[in-house]
RNA sequence: GGUCUGGUAGCUCAGCUGGAUAGAGCAACAGCCUUCUAAGCUGUGGGUCCUGGGUUCGAAUCCCAGCCGGAUCACCA
């Protein structure tokens, strides 16, 4: 049980003895004590003031007389202006250590076959062009989700639906066929996504072109874009993919494989991956079936002109348009048809989708629309809603050249970690160093990206952005590495070692209580879906070590027992960083 | 215009299920490397928590109104 709990139990027993109060442990608002104040944990006792009838102060001081006689755990207290702080003695802090100590995977909670299924749907790439910093923040997001969803218990499929057809990549392949004289990613040592990338910029300058021409010509603007002889050609060339025209899909085949492949390198060196992927190319027809079922059921309408619609006036929303009047499919339909591809495949307790936020109202359609199809987990499915990247100059643009690539700003991130620690690895043979720097830069950018609230929106600064000081991953792999660097020294002293006898302090004491909180943390970051709340503990884990660090000697403590203590509590803190980090998908460099 | 979302230090951000004198980092300034890794530590300065009301013992936090910014409301995905 944790002191919280301990502690919140003790307070309803006090004020039932007390002044004959009933209340409910879950209802005592218990913080941590301010640091100006003397204390662990501070107890508001104004709830209770009109069942005490007695001042703030004095009730805050029978609650606490009551508490340090009855509860072992409670030490000393002090009563301020109604805030009742509890000293919690430094033996039980002692015993938390130990049994934290002892449990290899404290704050994490194991997965059962009978677990709750969680699929996370995160990346979701078109193929047309290469990963950018956008997908990077949607990456990071979605893998350390998945990892913090599996540390509170639940089975968890990470998925990933590719949106390979359509105009778009019919735009690509068009320009390969007229400008591309064959060139491949081995032709050309370009990664196949750049490859791909470089030609759909190709066709857009090409089209823009004669779109100038024929408006010289005098053509409106509209007129133009539908009249350009190359937007047509894109556009019988994706009816002919759809024809299933063998030429055309032999060329689609070959294009969308340089590009899995240039996907997969990136996807490696990000560390995140996927259990299972969808291809919007198998998933695309389906829906359909499902959408003119729900006609007969009286779920959907349809026009005169053939086209089938949603009415969601009765949910505040509008009429949604689910089959074209030619009746192909839409954005909505495809995703309606994936769900029941899922669906038959797992046996989906609940779908999180990690889209950026401008498909907030796609999702709340969708969530409704799957609710009246009669999907379980459809009412309830998280769209896990994260904020654009912004940029110094404003929002990336491709157009404008302002995009920033993802694969170029990994090889950033890692030749500027590499740079920055150029004289500290005199030592070190070049092929750690270089792993060493790989951590480090990758670890400076996942915690940049995961550190702030997923909802906002973001600044990316590129200049401030490689800064290794301060708030940063380094900082957490900084301190990790300082502590495994001491625990390497004394490895045989911390094995055999007893700190038994120990009487910690203060610093000590606020540490253990640190680390007693990551569980609590791990449930926070469950609960609300943010890798951000990981973050920020794991930043202050390491802000408390460190002050911790220089304050006391560790190695030199001439007392065995605090000396032992001291070596313990590090090589703790050592591992929760390093379980915390890894929900995070970082990693920890054992030197740096 | 409807809906959603945000506004906290010069900058980037925490804090938001109501609690004590609103916190970090960066930037500025001043200290600390013969002692376990200075990617660190200590200190100084810096605030109308967008504005105005309301709820109450207490509001950055909850409610209402307004101002400013962003997103979205396609037979695009």
């Amino acid at each position: 049980m944790s002191i919280e709990d301990i502690i919140a139990n003790g307070v309803v027993e006090a004020v039932e003895a007390l002044y004959g109060l009933k209340t409910e442990a879950g209802t005592v608002q218990i913080q941590q004590t301010r640091k100006e104040f003397e204390g662990n944990l501070t107890v508001v006792v104004f709830p209770y003031l009109k069942a005490s009838h007695k001042s703030p102060d004095a009730t805050a001081a029978e609650i606490g007389e009551w508490l340090k006689a009855n509860i072992e755990a409670v030490a000393g207290y002090n009563a301020v202006k109604g805030f009742l702080n509890l000293s919690v003695s430094p033996r039980f802090w002692l015993s938390q250590l130990h049994s934290i100590a002892e449990d290899a995977d404290f704050g994490i909670r194991p997965v059962t076959d009978n677990s709750e299924l969680v699929m996370v749907e995160y990346s979701s790439p078109n193929t047309n062009k290469p990963l950018h910093l956008g997908h990077v923040r949607n990456n990071l997001l979605g893998y350390s989700l998945s990892r913090i969803l599996e540390a509170n218990g639940k089975r968890v499929v990470k998925t990933n639906i590719v949106n390979d057809r359509g105009i778009h990549i019919c735009k690509s392949m068009l320009a390969w066929q007229k400008w591309g004289n064959g060139a491949t990613p081995e032709s050309s040592g370009k990664k196949g996504d750049h490859l791909i990338g470089d030609f759909y910029v190709e066709f857009d300058k090409h089209f823009k072109q004669e779109v100038n021409e024929l408006m010289a010509q005098g053509m409106s603007k509209e007129e133009a874009e539908a009249k350009s002889p190359l937007m047509l050609e894109a556009r019988e060339m994706l009816r002919r993919w759809e024809a299933n025209d063998p030429e055309v899909r032999q060329l689609w085949k070959m294009m969308n494989g340089w590009v899995y492949d240039g996907f997969d390198e990136t996807y490696r060196r990000l560390g995140v991956g996927f259990d299972k992927i969808y291809y919007e190319s198998d998933t695309y027809l389906e829906g359909k079936e499902l959408v003119l079922g729900g006609i007969e059921k009286g779920m959907m309408y349809r026009k005169e002109d053939g086209s089938v619609w949603a009415d969601l006036t009765a949910d505040g929303l509008d009429h949604k348009l689910l089959l074209r009047s030619d009746g192909t499919s839409v954005y909505m339909t495809q995703d309606i048809g994936t769900a029941k591809l899922r669906y038959q495949d797992y046996p989906i307790d609940k779908m999180i989708y990690v889209v950026g936020n401008e498909q907030n109202y796609h999702f709340q359609v969708l969530a409704l629309l799957l609710d009246r199809l009669g999907f379980k987990w459809g009412k309830d499915l998280t769209h896990f809603s994260y904020g654009m990247v912004e940029l110094p100059e404003g929002k990336m643009k491709s157009r404008e050249g302002t995009v920033v690539d993802a694969d170029d700003l990994i090889d950033t991130m890692i030749a500027q970690a590499r740079e920055a620690s150029a004289e500290r690895f005199a030592d070190i043979d070049e092929a750690e160093a270089n792993e060493i720097a790989r951590m480090v830069g990758l670890g400076a950018l996942k915690y940049f990206l995961l550190k702030v609230d997923p909802r906002k929106n973001m600044l990316f600064n590129p200049k401030e952005s490689i800064d290794f000081n301060g708030n940063t991953g380094p900082f957490l792999q900084y301190t990790y590495a300082r502590i495994r660097s001491v625990c390497r020294r004394a490895a045989e002293e911390l094995a055999t070692c007893s700190y038994a006898e120990a009487v910690p302090n203060d610093k000590e004491c606020a540490l253990i209580q640190k680390l007693a909180d990551f569980p609590g943390v791990v449930a926070d970051a469950g609960r609300n879906y943010s890798p951000a709340v990981i973050a920020n503990y794991c930043y202050e884990l390491a802000k408390e070590y460190n002050q911790f660090y220089h304050d006391y000697s560790i190695l030199r403590e001439e007392d065995a027992a605090t000396r032992c203590l001291r070596l313990n509590l590090s090589a703790v803190v050592a591992r929760t960083l390093k379980s915390a980090t890894a929900l995070l998908g970082m990693e920890m460099p054992e030197r740096m």
